[in-house]
DNA sequence: GTATTATTAGAGTATATACTCTAGCAGTCA
DNA sequence: TGACTGCTAGAGTATATACTCTAATAATAC
């Protein structure tokens, strides 16, 4: 494998591992066993490391939130989407946890953020007009459906920083892709009202199978 | 006002404004025109200030979302949790900009800022309980209430990076307390499906007064 | 083989950052 | 007045971090 790709690689695990801040190029280089001057000679900084692995986010989920217009969406379509998207956060983790530092360090980076979260916006939309038009949902308006896939783009993106915060030192046992993929729980609960009653049944199966396996620690004490 | 006092002040607002990673701890005394000695002389180290901060919005919320049982609740009640719920955001919003981070240099926040997501959960799943009986919303299952609940969380926790992240350079524009109330017109989406007929317009003319007034320059290309 | 280019090592640097240390000052209390 | 305590200044330090520079080595072209 190239340096240049070793380095991205070996990056992406250790941003992953320790958060973007806690990395330095030194321990990357010294990850790697090669000198901080070799870094520097593929990447002219720290950034350049780092866009170069948004991009490759950016590339995976753009593939994968690939919208047929031709067709409407099935069950399995939603799964996937679903999956993929968790599968995407799981990877490229250290991102969204620093994201608000890296863009303003970053003013390219923070133009392509800004418009691949429209594309992911518009993607969500495009799911939700793609269930409707199979009679997963019920078609809401499109102010209504706009506003809620907003929702899911916000319950999706944080869900990683709620489980690292939310529980406790046992980050072992909290961060795991099993534990990534309950946020799929959350989503599907936000399509319940609108679900058509014939396929209500076969989605709230689905959603049962990223039930939290935990006794749910928190919220222990209800009225 | 005593210096401690002035610290914890200066600290936030530049927090606020610059983000924590870029805050030093002899930026803060510059600020204040004392000297770093005097900084540590009041503070052991910088986590400790920030420790300080968080106590205090602990405090503010926690003194906001004291959720009556004896009663139930009115629309009243539900716009003003969420102007304070949003009120509270904007003034610690550095908080949860590099909470990630915050939580692993600090063991004992750590541990409060889990009672306190805890607290809030239980408190949002509170008003939910109080709503129904109201009869503003309708009583949904303890199991769909929860997770309801914690998506509530997750949209208000996530607006404001949403909103620093999805718009423009124009920050100035995009950040402002009026901006983030538009958070509201969010959570209230999320009630929607669940509002008892009684009091749906009611509840829809409130969230309109927080509709973007904006053009909605993202998602400007639907199907 | 030789010239040229791409890659690498590794020592080094400028700057920043969190924090320390000593000494002086200011208010208070006897 | 004098001692004591709390507060403050400001120089200073150890460490880290992003990044540079030079020289050597490997690969490739001719």
């Amino acid at each position: 494998m190239k340096t240049r790709d070793k380095i991205i690689l070996a990056s992406l695990e250790l941003f992953n591992e320790r958060g973007e801040r806690n990395v330095t190029t030194n321990h990357i280089a010294a990850h790697l066993a090669i000198s901080p001057g070799n870094l520097y000679y593929h990447f002219r900084n720290k950034s350049d490391i780092i866009y170069e692995i948004f991009l490759e986010y950016e590339k995976l989920v753009d593939y994968y939130l690939q919208i047929p217009d031709d067709r409407d969406l099935t069950m399995e379509d939603m799964k996937f989407y679903l999956e993929s998207v968790f599968d995407g956060l799981w990877s490229y983790r250290f991102f969204h946890r620093d994201l608000e530092f890296l863009l303003d360090s970053d003013e390219r980076l923070r133009q392509d953020y800004r418009e691949f979260t429209n594309r992911c916006l518009v993607a969500i939309n495009r799911i939700f007009v793609g269930l409707a038009g199979a009679g997963i949902i019920q078609s809401p308006s499109d102010e209504l459906r706009r506003a809620m896939s907003l929702n899911v783009w916000l319950v999706i993106t944080n869900w990683m920083a709620f489980l690292k915060t939310a529980h406790g030192t046992e980050m072992d046992s909290s961060l795991s892709i099993t534990r990534m993929k309950q946020g799929i729980y959350q989503v599907l609960t936000l399509e319940i009202p609108y679900l058509a009653p014939d396929f209500r049944d076969q989605v709230m199966a689905l959603r049962e199978q990223y039930r939290p396996d935990l006794p749910d620690t928190h919220l222990g004490e209800l009225p």
